[in-house]
DNA sequence: CATTTGACGCTCT
DNA sequence: TAGAGCGCCAAAT
């Protein structure tokens, strides 16, 4: 997650696919979970398939931080949480150095 | 030990 | 395009 490049995006099955565990999405958002805020890797660039920030009662308005921290790295992001996923979308392989 | 839940994702309508 | 249903698996209860 930490190789997610400023202002890119990534999503949770990327994640999990890229760790090997494949169809696991799930599992990444129950990491990021109980992640401690503030964290030093880039959480907030992981949204869902659906290009939309994955609000939730639970995450005690870490959802809206991470709608913030978005717009701030120059990535428009709807009132409803949606964003054009599609342009930021980070490709992993890219450079296939790592 | 049985159930419910969750920062997901795919398929069908 | 939007909404509902189902599978997934570890944690929490």
């Amino acid at each position: 997650m930490a190789r997610i490049p400023h202002g890119r995006l990534a999503t949770y099955g990327q994640i999990a696919d890229l760790i090997g565990a494949f169809g696991c999405a799930r599992r990444v958002g129950w990491a990021l979970r109980r992640l401690k805020l503030p964290s030093t890797i880039p959480w907030h660039r992981v949204v869902n398939t659906q290009g939309r920030i994955s609000m939730s009662l639970s995450r005690e308005g870490s959802d809206w931080i991470q709608r913030d921290l978005l717009i701030a790295e120059g990535i428009p992001v709807d009132a409803e949480g949606r964003l054009p996923l599609r342009q930021f979308l980070w490709h992993p392989d890219a450079h296939a150095g790592d």
